[in-house]
This record gives structure tokens, sequence and C-alpha cells, in this order.
DNA sequence: ATAGGCATGTAAGCAGTTACATGATTTA
DNA sequence: TAAATCATGTAACTGCTTACATGCCTAT
């Protein structure tokens, strides 16, 4: 079980419903966890059955009304017992890069175009976290936030996205001009 | 269906058996996919009765006999129709950065040394993939391979391993630092 | 002898995806 | 009046993980 501790650490930042945290899981919390809005639900009707978490209605004038939920102390303690057990490695899957393994026996024209639109996504992204760094430190530079500021952990999360969708960017630009050329270069030799 | 495509494209490396395809999806495939062995060979049964692969046993001697897998042409229609069509997002799960994001409020230490053991890790892998580009490259540097090269795709998805690797191992290292610093900085404040 | 590598699986259970379902309010 | 956003789920299915199982050969 693994979304419960990335919804538990999600819910220290404050109090969100269900909705709030499917936008929050969407971009994937800084891009360390993506889940689906279903997964979300069912997982916080599992947390709070275990009472990890409290959910408390919020009624809202204009739309409709939402739960939002805390961290109980049993489920403080059950993120501590997780940050002290050893860590799954690192899951990736990238279906973009499996075409790109397998490009010199397909047609590279349509690899190309999702490079493109991947790295257009990454640059959103990044602009995205950037943003978000800005709003985290207030009005400290950097390395005195991360010497004095008091909620860090956010942060250098962020940093870690920005970190990967700027590399992802880079790659996804440099890999689609190596494909062009080879593709321009083989149909200027094999007419 | 994912995985499918991932060991089809793998497939186009040269012939492998279930338990060498173990050893390539282990690393991650160059770091872009994960699989355990029960998933592949439950899937090469399963692209096997499908005729998108086919099997031939190899007799030797001094080891167990084995059964190698090539990729049929329909198997080939496959990947092609799988490049053209629109790629799922890059998905991720890292366990460690969801500590990271909780550290605030837990005990720093154990996600410290959690971090200086993936970082690691990912310098091994780096390491690893570097030896691997220098292999796929022959003799040439790397810009003549990538414009004359046959094979480009498997060299393309491993200098994004390396990418991702370097990244990871140098967030790790900084992320250990700003905690082990600042849990010096505490413990000096408030005893 | 014992550990590690080669080689291939089955079975049970949990996690995640896809499709479906509802309904109010605000914005274009 | 249609589309988008807010808000919360259920049901069926597929995919993935964990645990178990077997057996031979090689190197220490």
């Amino acid at each position: 079980m693994a979304l419960r501790h990335a919804v538990l650490a999600a819910l220290l930042d404050g109090e969100y419903s269900g909705y709030q945290l499917t936008k929050i899981f969407d971009v994937g919390v800084s891009n360390f966890w993506y889940a689906s809005p279903q997964q979300l639900y069912a997982e916080l009707t599992r947390l709070e059955a275990d009472g990890l978490v409290a959910g408390r209605e919020v009624v809202q004038q204009g739309r409709p009304n939402k739960r939002v939920f805390t961290v109980t102390e049993a489920g403080m303690a059950e993120l501590a017992a997780f940050a002290a057990a050893p860590p799954k490695p690192l899951l990736i899957r990238d279906d973009l890069a499996v075409r790109v393994h397998a490009v010199d026996r397909l047609d590279p024209a349509p690899v190309i175009a999702q490079l493109h639109e991947r790295a257009e996504e990454a640059a959103a992204k990044l602009a995205l976290f950037e943003k978000m760094l800005v709003r985290l430190r207030g009005d400290l530079d950097e390395e005195t936030f991360l010497r004095q500021g008091e909620r860090v952990g956010p942060y250098l999360t962020c940093l870690g996205g920005c970190r990967l969708e700027r590399e992802v960017r880079d790659w996804c630009l440099r890999t689609a001009r190596t494909l062009s050329e080879r593709a321009a270069y083989t149909r200027r030799e094999l007419p």
C-alpha cells in the first residue's frame, strides 16, 4: 500500500477534499506521484475507516458542499513508520521511450511529433513548478529558505520535479532533432 | 496493455529468452520500463499465443535449455500501430520523494540515509549506462554515430537514462546535504 | 557443501485503469 | 444553451506484486 502514504504526505500541506487532491495528484504532486480521481476517493474512504485521516464537512454556497481531511495522530504514526522503512525503488514507465527505443524499425514521423508535444508539456510543467517554488519560499531567496524555512519538504520535491521536467524537455528536443536530421538524410539518399 | 510493446521493442535488439529479458527489465530497459520476472514470463506466453512473437528452443550444454523469442510480422505491425497512437503520459512513482515531502514533520535521519543510498544506486546505474553507450556506438564518436549509426533507438533511450540518473544522484545529494545542515542547526539551537 | 547464477513457471491477492453515473453552479 | 468546473462516487476489469515452487550447473 503506497498511495496511502502519498495521500498522508499531501495532507500535511493543509486540509483538502477529495476533489482538491485530484488536482494535486493530477500534476503528480510535484511530479513524483500520479493518482486517478477514483483511486483517491477510494483511498480516502479507506484511510478514514482506518482512522488515519479525519473528515470534516464544509458547507459552501454557490457550489456543492465538500468533505476536507486532516491527518490524525494515528496517521502521523503510520507516516513515521513508513519514513523509517526502506523505500521501494523509483518506478518509471515511459510509453514514449518505448517508441524511441524501437524507432529505427518504424516510421519516425509520429514519434518525432510526440516528442515535440512531450517537450511542450514538460516546459509547461517546469514553468508551473518554478512558480510554485517562488510561492513556497515567499520573499526569501532559495539558499536562505532552505536553511531557515519551516516547511522545506514540498520545496525540495518541487526542485526535483523541476530537474526532471527540464531533462525531459531537453531530451525530447534533442532526440526529435536527431531523428529529424536522420529522416532528412535518408530522404536525400534513397529516392 | 503496455508491457507488450516494451517487450516487443526490447526483442528488436535480438533474440532473448525470458530469463535474459528479466535481466534487461530489471535495470529498467535503460531506465524507462521496469517489469518483474513473473510479468515477463506471463507476457511472453500471451505474446506467443497471439502470434506476435515466435519462440525457438535453444539446446545448451552445461546449463538448462532455453526458449528465445523473435518478433513476428504481426508483432511488427502491432508495434507500428502502437508507435502511431498517442502515448500515455510518463508515469513516475517515487517512494523516497514521498518521505522527503513529509520530512519536516518526521525524523529526518532515516530519510537522509535513504537519500545517500539512492544517490549511490543512481551513480552505479549512470556508470552502467555510460558503458552501454560506449558499447553501442563502437569506435564512432557520439555525433557521428547519431548521424550515421543504423540502430540509434537504444542509444537515445540510454542517453535519457543517463540524464535521469545524473539528476537523481545530484538531487539526492543536494537534498541530503540540506537536511543534514538543518538537523545540525536544530541540534545546536534546541537542546 | 553451499551460495549464486541459469531457467521457468503457478496462485493468490492487491493495486490501478476504464467506463459509467449523478447533479449543481458558473462561465462563455 | 452548451461547456466547464466543482463534487463524489460505483462496478468491472486488467495489470502488477508477493509468495511459493522446482531443478540443474558452476564456482568458492
